[in-house]
Order: structure tokens, then sequence, then C-alpha cells
DNA sequence: TCCAACACCTGAAACGTTTAATGTAGTACC
DNA sequence: GGTACTACATTAAACGTTTCAGGTGTTGGA
């Protein structure tokens, strides 16, 4: 056991009260006793004991984050932020990793309620609903990311994924593409969904045909399998936009299986900015979604709610950005042509 | 607020005791109190605060992890598992991240501290000395990766890159490779010397000469020059075993640019297994460490040292296992030229 | 009938802080 | 010299648990 409060008061001659002054900023102890105080304090290599400190302390400095899996590279990126930002407005970090597992969601909300946080970044797809109404019942502000309305209590995250696949539908138009189709879709995704939605929204704003699309399983095998469910298509597409990285290259490698260059031949775009698309051959033109912007509006969200009279919830859009890389070029008038007979044995082959 | 136990002890006409009893599964209540003090909790929707039980119970059941980076893919898979067997084994969970700054480092033992962990991993290169005094002095355990001596309360979990070098030097030889470098050392930096070193050791066990080291910077681009730095030794290898996998992209990378390829003309490993290893063309022959089998060793040593009555460190082997993948294939014999001129235009342009 | 043993339950003192409420000098002003 | 401040310090009551040291009632054997 460390020393305590108390060790300390005893050693300096003050009460605590004034040792727990001194530390918090709060009272006014003369700065000649505040420098004694931390002498001591540091003499004796002490640190507050947090348990006690939170238990005292009317309102905890605790926020919570819950992630549905932090093997999965965005995340790392948004809880550092996250706790940086949290850090800085003075509070503590807790991290709950669900791993997709609504048994392990459960656990971790309760994890939540258990250490009094005051607010709590919810960033998983499914949320346990009986949970958040306990949470709601004690008042904890919440955020959620793509999920649900604003209500008390609650703001919301939106990724701009509109914006995002605009940027993409735009820079390949610019680039004299009409025929782009988009790759990728899984069902019950709401994430991938809304980038399928709006691509067709944005085809259709600039008068094109989105075409059909491409299912996937948002991996590599599935990108693999779309690019070359492409070459099938007549006439060929000039451009897909794949609904994340992995498709993106997936549909690389299954283009390049059968012969086509890309960009030459076809450009590919990717959503994400994994770094696994930065150093692919070619280098995937790609959306990034600002991770670090997305943690350290979730910790500033909650902040604000927690601290407001009338803690009503509001949505923060996050902005998602185009970074152009070596995937796309200008659109070819000219379609190289990629042998029947080859094409069948490739479809055999995967 | 929530309700307290008091509120459950109230309601269900029993002491607190009892109630602390039933949820914690000591003392002996009667079955049927025990029940009926259950339906309350339930009812009430109570959850213990976890401060409270911190600061009432004797010892505290937390653990920490203090990482680099969680942003480097290697660490969040051992958080994971780290936390999953803590959580099995009874103990709460609390990270640090340092981003390499000692700053940060410092704040995180600290952190460690004011929580009243009851042991921590250090998964940073450099710790703060005086700060691991003093969790010493309050025996703390601690384990260490790669990093200093076995000691009272200090465990040290060793990654065994002699054997995944080894692995990866017999794999080579066993394809008939002879003439094999290595890449991409960075000094200071112990994993990456342990790995050269381990080189050094099993070429020399196979009377073979280790050649030149090709210091690199860890990354891509460091790959990319040592690349093209290989294509100038004469005779040329037919082999490189590059300290990472992100090394041997860049080496992929630069043997392809001037017209090589892999494994035909020359074979390339990485070691690290991390995603992007396998989703490159080729896909890279490399070494996994065990990350899963690390988080979990961790938070066992700490179990271990901090139950036992005579609470001696011990060493920990991670086991290192060779994934063969396509980047590596039988040696050449006869050398395919690269011409001088194109050579020199390649080193130019990089 | 008495006593010991047992099963179950409880009272109350920690645990280490924070924070109102209160105390006590010293100073400035009239 | 009295009053009203101001500037510090302190006392003591929380905060919500755990846990030790009993306490009470029942059972069973002598």
């Amino acid at each position: 056991m460390g020393p305590t409060i108390r060790d300390v008061a005893r050693e300096a001659k003050v009460s605590t009260a004034t040792v727990s002054h001194v530390l918090n900023n709060t009272g006014q102890p003369s700065p000649r006793t505040r420098l004694h105080v931390l002498a001591v304090v540091r003499r004796l290599g002490y640190f507050p004991n947090a348990h006690a400190r939170n238990l005292a302390s009317r309102n905890s400095r605790t926020l919570g984050i819950i992630v549905s899996d932090i093997e999965n590279p965005f995340f790392p990126e948004v809880i550092r932020s996250f706790e940086a930002r949290a850090r800085q407005l003075g509070y503590e970090v807790i991290l709950g990793d669900t791993n997709y597992d609504p048994n392990l969601m459960r656990r971790a909300t309760e994890r939540m309620l258990e250490h009094h946080v005051r607010g709590v970044a919810v960033m998983t797809s499914e949320a346990n609903l009986q949970l958040i109404q306990e949470i709601a019942r004690r008042r904890i502000a919440v955020t959620f990311l793509d999920l649900g309305p604003v209500q008390e209590y609650v703001s919301n995250l939106r990724i701009d994924y509109f914006s995002g696949i605009e940027q993409v539908v735009e820079h390949l138009f610019q680039l004299g593409h009409r025929r782009m189709i988009f790759a990728g879709e899984r069902p019950g995704l709401k994430s991938n969904i809304a980038r399928r939605e709006a691509f067709i929204a944005c085809m259709k704003a600039r008068g094109l045909d989105p075409g059909p699309n491409l299912k996937g399983d948002l991996r590599f095998a599935g990108g693999v399998a779309a690019g070359l469910a492409t070459l099938t298509l007549k006439p060929r597409p000039t451009a897909v936009v794949a609904v994340n990285d992995l498709t993106a290259v997936g549909l690389i490698k299954g283009f390049t299986q059968a012969g086509l260059r890309v960009p030459e031949d076809i450009s590919v775009t990717g959503f994400d900015k994994i770094q696994l698309a930065e150093y692919v051959t070619p280098s995937i033109t790609t959306v990034d979604i600002h991770r670090d912007w997305l943690g350290r509006t979730a910790a500033d969200a909650l902040h604000e709610l927690s601290s407001a009279d009338k803690p009503q919830g509001r949505e923060y859009p996050i902005p998602a950005e185009l970074i152009v890389r070596a995937s796309t070029g200008p659109a070819r008038s000219r379609e190289s042509k990629v042998e029947g007979r080859k094409l069948e044995e490739l479809l055999l082959t995967f």
C-alpha cells in the first residue's frame, strides 16, 4: 500500500482537506502551503486513489467507449483520439470491446454502469435496448454512431457517406467515366447500404444509369469475385466503385488476373483508407473518414451533453474526404478485349 | 444516481452485508434469501459501484496494460486477448497508450498507480525507471516484453525471434537458396537487432555467408530502397529476408519495378504477419508471432505473480511460426539480368 | 433440560477521498 | 476599539461497498 492523503497531511502538518485543495486547485491555499504540500507529496511518492476520488466526488469524471471490434483498424485510431480529447477535458476513459458478441456487449454496458461513467460512446451496430434504457434512466450521456434518432441525453455521429461517394463519383466523372458500377454491398449492414444508396443517387443526379449492384462479402474474396463478374458485363464499365478498400484490392486482383490494367483499362476506387490501400499496386483512390475527428467529436459531444443543463442531443456530421491515388485514371473510349475462353477459365479458377 | 446496495437491502428486508454476500458468493446465505435478494437486485436494476467495491475490498482486482502504439496492428490483438483472459480470471483491465511519448508513458504509469492495479503489463520499449521503482515499492506485479531481467515481482515475455528466423532460413535453405541476405535492421530497436542477429547465427550454422546488412527505416520506403540496393550486389542474392512485412512489401515493389519477378527470380520473406502481407501480390511468406498467446500469457503471468506467496518472476517464451505463402519459391540457378542503365535510372527515380 | 454446534444473518468499522460548513487570524476602515 | 472583510485552514460528514466480529435461533445429543 502506498501513502494516503492522511500520511501526506500528517507529514505536512496540515489537514487532509488542505492537501485535497492543493491537489485539485480548489479552495484557496496560500502559495507557501501549496508548495510545501506539493513537496511532501513528491517526497512521499503519493498518488491519489482513483477509486476513493471517484467515490467521494459527486459526479464522476469518466467517459466510456464501446467498440465492436478493436482489431478492425478503424477503431484504434478512434479510440486514441477519443481518449486524448477526453483526457484533455479532464476525464478518465474506460474501454469496451464487444467482438460483435451481444453477450460481451451486455457486459461492456454493465461495466459502464458499474463505473458510473458520465457518458458513453457506443460504436457498435447493435445496442442492447434494455440496457440503453437503464443508461437513460441514470441520465448518462450517450453518443451512437450512425444509429437511431437524437433524443434527450443521446447525440448521434453521422458519417457523411453521401459526400464521400459524391466526391468519388464526381472525380470519376471528371475523368470522363460514364459507365460506372458499384460493387460489394452486403445486405443488412447499414453503413454499406448507405454507400450504395449514395452511389445510386449520385449517378441519377448526373443522368447516368447506376447499373446492377455486384453483391459481395465486403472482403478480398468478394472483391475478386465481383471483379470477374464485372468482366461479363456488356458494355463493360470503365470504373468500379467498391464498397470498401478490401473489396477494391480484390477487384484489382481479379482484373489483373484477367489481363486488364488498372487504371489504364479500368478504374477502381475504395472506401475507408485502410493501410493496405496505400501499399498495394496500384495504390488505391479511396475515401478517408476522419477517424481522429470522429473520436474527438464523440468526446466533445459527451462532454457537452453531460454538462448542459438542458441535455438535448444533436447530430454531429463526420466529414469524408476523397484521397486520389493511382487506381483511377482517364476513361478509355475503346474497350480492350478479354477473350471469352480466357475469362471462362478464370471464372473456374476462383 | 442508480440504486445502492442500501436500497436493495431495505427493499429485500435484509442487511447490506447479506446483499454483499449474495453478490460475491461469500458467507453462507440461505438459498431462499439468495434468490430473493437476486430478484430484488434485478427488479431495481441495481449495479454495484465499482469504485466503492475497489475501495472497500482489500486487494483490487484490476490489471493494467500499457502499449506503445494502439494504432500499430500488433497491439489490438494483444489487448483483446489480454483483456479476455484477465476478465476470465476475474480482473478489470485498464489500458494505457503512450504513442511512444515518454510523457504519456509517465502519465499512463501514474494512472496505473492511482487505480491500484494488482499488476501491469508493460509493452513499450522504454520504461520510466523511476516509476518502475515506485511500482516495485508497492509490490505490484509487472511483465515486460523483451526488456530487462527477471526479478522479484517482474516477469518477462520473450518473443522467440531466433526460432522465427531459423524457420525462415531453413525454409529457404530447403528451397535451395544459398545466397540470402537480411534487409532492414534499424539500429537501436532491440526487436529488430534480435532478428538480424538470429539471421547471422542461422546462416553461419549452415556454413553460409550472411552477407551485408541492408539498413532501412523499417517501412515501405526502406524496403524499396533495400530492394534496389540488392540489385547492385554481385552475385545477386536469391532470397532476401526482410526485418518485417512492410519492408518486404517495399522490397517486392522495388524488384517488380526493376523487372524481376517474385518469387521466380528472387524470394522475399517478411515478419509479423500483418494483414497487408496477405493481400499484396504475391502474398508474403512471413512469421507469425502469436499475439493472442502473448496477451493471454501476460495476463496469466501477472495473475501468477500477484497471487504467489513468493513472487519471483520468470521468463515466458512466446513462440513464432512460419507462414509459407507465395513470395518464396525454389532458388534459381541462372541469374536474370537487369541492365545497368535501367538500374541506374531506377535508383534515380526513388 | 441444558449445552454445543451449526446455519444464517447483522452491526458497524473500515477503505481514501471530497466538500460543505465552520473557525481563526490578520487587515482595513471608520 | 469595534466592525467587517479577507484569506486560509480545519472539522466532520458523506460516498457505497466489504468484512470482521459477533448475534440469534434451531437442532441434536447427552
